[in-house]
This record gives structure tokens, sequence and C-alpha cells, in this order.
DNA sequence: CGCCTAGTTGACCAGGTTCAACAACGGTGG
DNA sequence: CCACCGTTGTTGAACCTGGTCAACTAGGCG
């Protein structure tokens, strides 16, 4: 059922009928969580993964003074608690931004799945590289450029990533997200991407009404946030250039 | 040879004798990288994974302007570019801070590791979600805290990872890092870094001359930097937890 | 002794924060 | 259908953390 899932990984390496037919009929169950509701929070040990189906989710971590710095978003096909596979507990919380689908998949399960064919293992293991890719971006973002320039870069990775999964349209797509998101997402105060907001519209680059944004001037969007889309790339196929035995197997 | 990799992994699952054999004789190059000169490049597309046995590395993105973002420490025993492995190219650099010994292995070699010990599999993936972990705690770090907690942070983690690898001795460590590159990885400036750096010297809570950090009141460095070092902790033996079948041949 | 790198200092400036109030919007209930 | 209410967005003004520019000092090394 998790059709989300195997295009996913099918990104990182190529899947066998098998393998795709595998990871789709791995058992589930499903659950739906509310708005600003936590999907996985800090200090949980899950003991099962969860998939976002549909809905917008994001990564946070709460300061001791009660602020809060989101660490990335989260789209459908993305795994909320991969980490917990691996490590006992989460470090960080996982909360629905709209209301989102989840697909739940028992460890037991996808560590039986990862045993039997490593090259499912080899494609979860890249999903965890493609984060860590976007949370340095992140890193330049905050540490290196100016709130124009980060929300800027933050809305072209929205993009794009949404493109890839086909939910945008003519430049269109949805973001449902307040600016109390975005500003805890760069790093900035509420007031301050009020007024920055209002300056990339008023720059006629995208607008944004109803957690809607357009991109009106793609080239000048990527050019003032410095936006080089080279990090979000999947490795189509890597494993089949430098290790062809994976490839066994392969329709 | 590479002693300190079998170290680092044995954090993340426990390993068999067998393996721990098949991961020290890996046939390996060793290489000697000079101070402020690239062990990798953005670009690059290495066929071999290069680890660090001695001697500090940071990984870096360079702006469109010229500016530079530190993201991350390398320590003895971390590896530079396991992205590649499963990637085409570095997304981003990696550069010596002192002389650096580094131990070259195959992917080919690699590949045939994990495929036929899976377990190692899982340890590398476990490091690879370390680091992601490290990551997100860096982003916090440069989204929400004030210059002084930043650097104290910063402080705090190296010296936890250095702890942990034992090179500490009574509170001191070696940390061949100019306040230059402080600025870069904190996304201060480095005249800022130099007085803030001078008022935690003040409080009373470090010294750190010569590339040599003393660290004088633990718990209140701890306290000003919000650090809760949960985060870097590995996960010992998770997988024997949840997945008895991975514990097969452990001696 | 001279050079180069790393560290330090002062003065001025600006990007971004804070506080406080108000406006717009959508949803709800009477 | 409208009044009410909570959430989200908007605005102004004062303030401050941290940036920039420019010069100078301290060490290390040949």
């Amino acid at each position: 059922m998790p059709v989300s899932l195997v295009r996913k990984l099918e990104q990182f390496a190529p899947l066998s009928d098998t393998e795709k037919q595998i990871v789709q009929e791995a058992p589930m169950r499903v659950r739906h969580v509310e708005p600003q509701h936590d999907i996985v929070s800090e200090g949980d040990r899950p003991v099962e993964i969860s998939l976002i189906t549909d809905g917008f989710a994001c990564r946070y971590k709460i300061l001791d003074d009660g602020r809060r710095q989101i660490i990335s978003f989260l789209i459908p096909g993305d795994i909320c608690d991969l980490r917990a596979l691996l490590f006992r507990q989460m470090d960080h919380s996982v909360a629905a931004l709209n209301g989102c689908q989840i697909a739940i998949i028992s460890h037991q399960r996808l560590f039986d799945i990862i045993e039997k064919y490593p090259r499912l293992a080899l494609a979860f293991w890249s999903d965890s590289m493609r984060n860590a890719a976007i949370y340095r971006e992140a890193i330049v973002n905050l540490g290196r450029r100016s709130a124009y320039a980060r929300i800027a870069h933050l809305l072209c990775e929205q993009w794009i990533r949404l493109e890839v999964i086909g939910m945008t349209r003519d430049g269109t797509f949805e973001l449902p997200i307040t600016q109390t998101d975005l500003a805890d997402a760069t790093g900035l105060s509420l007031v301050h991407v009020n007024r920055t907001l209002q300056k990339i519209r008023a720059d006629g680059l995208i607008t944004f009404r109803h957690n809607l944004v357009t991109v009106l001037d793609p080239q000048r969007l990527q050019a003032v946030a410095q936006f080089n889309p080279t990090y979000l790339a999947a490795a189509p196929h890597t494993v089949a250039a430098t290790h062809p035995e994976f490839l066994r197997d392969v329709g």
C-alpha cells in the first residue's frame, strides 16, 4: 500500500518487481494525526516507523526556555522516525502541520525485509543520507545567509522537493505553514519574517496566500537564495554503476 | 589496521570476532594530508572512502561570495566521504585542520563487506544517523542560541566527542582551530567570536591557548550552552534488543 | 631580525529583536 | 445572517546583538 515509499526508495536504488512488491505488501496500520499534534515526540522509543502518506509535518526541538527550532519539513513519502530503527530513542519531535495520514510498519518487519533484500537496506540508508544533506544545507542557510535569502532558500527547497513528488502545478504548491513556523525554521523573529516576506512578495518573486505559494520568478528567486539544488539530487542508481552484483534480479 | 574504525562501529552494533577481523584486515592505503588542504572537495566522485586515523578536519561549504560555513568537525575515527558510497558526488568539502593521517578503503571492498556482513552495514548506517543528529543540533545552535551559548555548545560537543575516544585528560583536550574557524562554524564574525571567547574565559568557564582547551567549570559551561548530550549517544546494541537474529555468531 | 599568521581592540553601523497594539480572516453558534 | 472569537498577519518605534572597517599587538619560525 505505501506506494509513496516505493517511489521514494526507487530514487535511490533500482528495485526488482519482487522488492517493490515486498515493500508494497508490508503489513501496516494506518493512523490519522490532527494538525499541531506530535507524530513522534522527543524521548519516545517507537517500535514501528511512521511514514507520511498524506499531509505535511515538521521536525523540531524545544529549548529550555520554550523556544522552538524547526529542523526540517516532511512531505508525503518521508519517514518520521527512521532514526529509532537503530537508536534507542528520538532526540527530537515530529509534528503534523495539517491533517496527516500515517502508515505504520513495525521495526521487526523492516529488519526482516532489509536482511533479505540488502538493496532495500541501501535505499533506506540513502534516504538517511539525503536527509543529512538537507540538514547540512540548513546549517549553511542559518549560519551565513541574510533573512531575505534564508526565506527564499527555504521556499526553493520546498518547491523542488514537492515538484519531485508531483505536488506542484505551474509553479504553485501547497505549503501549510504559518509565519510563526517560518520564523522557527529560519531562526528569525516572527515580526522580521513578516516584513521580509512582504519584501519578497513586493519584489515580484512569489505570492503566498492561504497556504498556497506561487513562484513568479524562479530564476531570480534561486539567485537571491543562492540556491543550488544538487544537494537534493537523488543518486539515480549509483549502486548500479559501482557494484553490479547488487543488481541481480532487477527486472 | 583501522582500529579506530572498529571501535567506532562497535559503538553502534555488537561485532563478532570475525567481523572485527574483516574490518581490521580490509586492504587499505594510507595518506597524509597537510593542514588546510582538502581531503575531499565538493564535486569530487571518490571511489574510496577516507577515514581519519589521526588529526582533525572540518566539513564545510563555500558560498557564491566566497564566505565559508563549517558544518561539523571530524575527529579520529570519522569517515569523510561515506556519502559518496551511495551518492554520485560530494555536496561539500572536507579539509584537514592539522596534519591528518588518512586510511583509504575502496567502495568495492566496502560493498563486499556489508553484503556479507549485514550487521556491519547497520553499523555504518548508524554512523550516518549519528552525524545527522549532530547536524540537527547544529541547526538548533545556529538558529536559536546567542553567540555566547553557541560557542559554549560547540566546545561542549567537541569535549564529549573527544572524551568518548579517549582524547581528553583532566578536562583538557586538543582543538586545533583558529578563531576564524570558530566564526565560520558558529555563523558569527571573527571579531565577535574573539570578544565572546574573552568573556567565556573571563567568566572562568574555560581556558583556550595554543590549541588546547581546558574546561574549568563543566556544570556551568553545559548550563550556559543548554547542552544536553543525549543526541551524541551511541545506541549500544539497539539491534540486539529489537532483532536477535542479527546477533548470530557474536562472540 | 623580519615576516606571516593569529589574536586583539576601538568606533561606528545595521540587521534583526522586542514590545505593544491593531487588522484581517475563517469558523462557530445563536 | 450576523455577532463573536481565536488565530494569523501587519505595523510602528525603541533597542540591542552582532557586523564591518581599520589598525595594532603577540607569537612562531626561518
